[in-house]
DNA sequence: TCGATGATTGAG
DNA sequence: TCAATCATCGAA
């Protein structure tokens, strides 16, 4: 069964690179209710690379921290962290061999399934209200501190990343929420080209008219 | 120890 | 547009 899940190499590039690739990969988190596994499985479809020294907005810019060590540490590993009194927001740790650290944080998913969990974890039944912000995520699909630093290539743990489909299209866009180095285009989205429109995906957080954007995949 | 703040969200 | 809300960080 391991062959479907993105291995070590797979998040042992460029931070931006696997932050691009994860686009169309399925984040699955194992439940159980009543002796039964249940599966959440969402398709990624946006994402943020942050890395080390250079990106300002990063948590690891300054150097390591109680907080931020994960990102220093060995790639595939999940990155929690709790933010604004409220949320905790889901990252994957992701570098090459001459990075020193780094971490492509998850901000939308298309819910695939278990879906009704995740309506119920939320307490909401507006289908593109339930994951399309990495806020949401983690409470759709009940993603806590004690959910820091996993294995998310090994299959045993209820938490992992499977492959799913390769994109057509992946928009590269500025990164929501930043205060610094706000001009790199670090953001990754899903879209699609329907009569040469281009659309993106539904499920894509901060949708905005005229966002601006590069095409960065396109097959 | 202490003040400022944030990779957000939901309500108005 | 704006308040909620608290763990974390860096300065004192």
């Amino acid at each position: 069964m391991d062959h479907i899940l993105l291995n070590e190499n797979f998040f042992s590039r460029n931070t931006n690179v696997v932050a691009k690739n994860l686009i169309g990969k399925r984040l699955v988190k194992i439940i159980r209710n009543e002796n039964k596994k249940i599966r959440l499985v969402g398709m990624i479809v946006e994402t943020e690379a942050y890395g080390y020294k250079s990106d300002e907005a990063s948590h690891a810019y300054r150097g390591m921290t109680k907080r931020n060590r994960v990102m220093f540490g060995p790639v595939g590993r999940s990155y929690v962290y709790f933010t604004y009194g409220n949320h905790y927001c889901f990252n994957v740790t992701a570098k090459s061999k001459n990075q020193i650290a780094g971490a492509v944080l998850i901000r939308a998913l298309q819910p695939e399934e278990g879906i009704q969990y995740m309506k119920d974890y939320r307490n909401i039944n507006d289908l593109k209200l339930l994951t399309n912000g990495p806020g949401r995520i983690t409470q759709a699909f009940c993603i806590n501190k004690q959910h820091n630093d996993y294995d998310l290539t090994d299959i045993s743990n209820d938490l992992y990343i499977e492959k799913g489909f390769n994109p057509n299209l992946v928009l590269a866009t500025k990164r929501i929420g930043i205060k610094k180095s706000m001009h790199e285009y670090w953001r990754y989205i899903l879209a699609s080209k329907e009569e040469n429109v281009i659309q993106l995906n539904k499920f894509v957080s901060n949708k905005k008219e005229n966002i601006h954007y590069q095409i960065c995949k396109l097959l």
